[in-house]
DNA sequence: ACTATTGTATTATTCATCTGGTACAATAAT
DNA sequence: ATTATTGTACCAGATGAATAATACAATAGT
């Protein structure tokens, strides 16, 4: 599992919205453990301290919940996880067309360019 | 004129970013003069020193160039600015689809949430 | 019982950002 | 010539992010 930063933001921003993105996409399934905050650390090259407060934001957001000692577990609330997924594309898809309008393009335009972007570059 | 800022990113990045916007969108018309450092600075409520910084990355990036004692003026090259602003266009789509399937949406499927989207909340 | 691993808390330090204040050089306006 | 305004440079301080190094409480595994 890669970890990738840019440098713009707060790693511990961006550490939360991958994991977030990770559970989605189901490479952490519902009611599975996660690796130790010291693990998950130094897979990303990262301090635990910086890690652990990712995890606590995700924590708050009922995506993730703790067991003491015997680790950090993703939610099994299935329902929780699709409405999350499905505000999440929401949100994508309104920053899409809010940006577009920005730079001038109506919201037809920006599907027209958007379409012809989807059968070029595929890289 | 107004200015927002989010607090997860640094103040001068969204400062220069909204200038772009500004010059792409053509609020600050080719070849006009900005107003000067200090007043922009007023306007956002922020330091001089801060956008002093923003205005530099984009002299940098040879949308603006300023005259030593007069002010500080948009680029007079119209193509670069519609260069910019067609590279902006194909970043946002990239981005679009990009995090679509990150969501585990399909091309198809992305394009097809947006035209829903676009259809309802005009917001 | 003991040990290792878990999440969690604490403290100190480094670093970039941002602010605030000041200063200077160049020149348009007077 | 003088003045005001321009961009620009510099420095000190405050703040938040991130690192580093510990330490502690709880418990699963032995």
């Amino acid at each position: 599992m890669t970890w990738q930063f840019s440098e713009d933001r707060a790693i511990y921003t961006q550490i939360a919205e991958q994991v977030k993105l990770r559970i989605i996409a189901g490479i952490y399934p519902v009611g599975t453990r996660l690796p130790s905050v010291r693990e998950l650390a130094a897979e990303a090259s990262v301090n635990p301290n910086t890690m652990q407060r990712a995890l606590a934001d995700l924590e708050r957001e009922g995506l993730l919940y703790s067991e003491r000692t015997s680790g950090r577990y993703v939610t099994e609330d299935c329902e929780k996880i699709r409405q999350i997924r499905h505000g999440l594309a929401q949100s994508v898809a309104k920053e899409f067309f809010f940006r577009m309008e920005q730079l001038g393009y109506t919201r037809p335009q920006a599907l027209k360019l958007a379409e012809e972007t989807e059968e070029q570059g595929n890289e």
